[in-house]
DNA sequence: TTTAAAATGAAAATCACTTTCAATAAGGAT
DNA sequence: ATCCTTATTGAAAGTGATTTTCATTTTAAA
């Protein structure tokens, strides 16, 4: 199933001088359809359920064209740090669930004073914030 | 240079069970008194210069000794996550120098509010949260 | 179709980190 | 100070993830 954002993702690649290929369709769709930050070996093991003559290698290449397009982002977790999510629209928080990786995005407060007050205490120029909330999703809870 | 702080931590080691050695002074000094996150190898590098003799594998297991005790944290960088920091207490959050990696910490704002709202809007419980701010330090403000 | 260039997978290479193990060093007991 | 138990050590081998190389295949534009 090639959804409409699937099409979109390709064809972005496909204006940025790159082919389209099995591989990447079928990588991209994994990416766009998961609600959880995947790393390299997870798409890969997916992945070749749908096309199992896909090498790792391209998992790592198309990994590196993704997040370079900005249309993928890597996301730190406690243990892995090479996972990746789909990009959000704007500056978007992440809250993962510790238990079964689930991520969701919310839209962020304010940061400017806390940023300003911070810079004038520090003399930082600052640039930019990660903030990352980790809890457990309504599923896990119930299960636990 | 033997700081008073450096001697605090090898004790603290000792009344762990472990035991003052060479390898164990020169690399508490280095992490106490850097004002940057570093990684194995860099303080495997770094603390050769004092102590050749130094193996990789015992700064290793050093940092994994002093980080399950609690006197250094694991940073995520952009680039590398296995960095170390000395700890700070309470619950800070950090503020790191995109040019020289100096970090500096502040005390957080209350998330509470925050917490509430996303805990509200998405079903999870939330247990932890992770902020960093990214910046350029007053020096590097001056070469730049 | 043809064709040039991009993309591929297999294999080898590299890198960070861990495990194993025999030798060494710390520090309490004597 | 010296002995002695045990923690600690570094070298070397092992592991697992990521990168590089390269000959072959595939894409898509001509």
């Amino acid at each position: 199933m090639i959804s409409a954002l699937s099409n979109q993702w390709l064809q972005a690649l496909q204006a940025d001088g790159c082919r389209i290929t099995r591989s990447r369709k079928v990588i991209v769709d994994l990416l766009l359809n998961s609600d959880r930050a995947l790393g390299p070996i997870e798409i890969y093991d997916l992945a070749r359920k749908e096309y199992p003559a896909l090498g790792l290698v391209t998992v790592y290449r198309t990994l590196e064209k993704l997040e370079a397009m900005g249309l993928i982002q890597r996301v730190h977790l406690p243990d892995g740090c090479h996972r990746y999510l789909r990009s959000t629209q704007g500056h978007e928080h992440l809250l993962l669930c510790t238990q079964c990786g689930k991520v969701v995005t919310f839209s962020g407060d304010d940061f400017s004073k806390l940023s300003d007050r911070v810079s004038q205490n520090t003399g930082f120029l600052i640039q930019e914030h990660w903030l990352q909330l980790f809890g457990v999703c309504p599923d896990c809870r119930k299960h636990l």
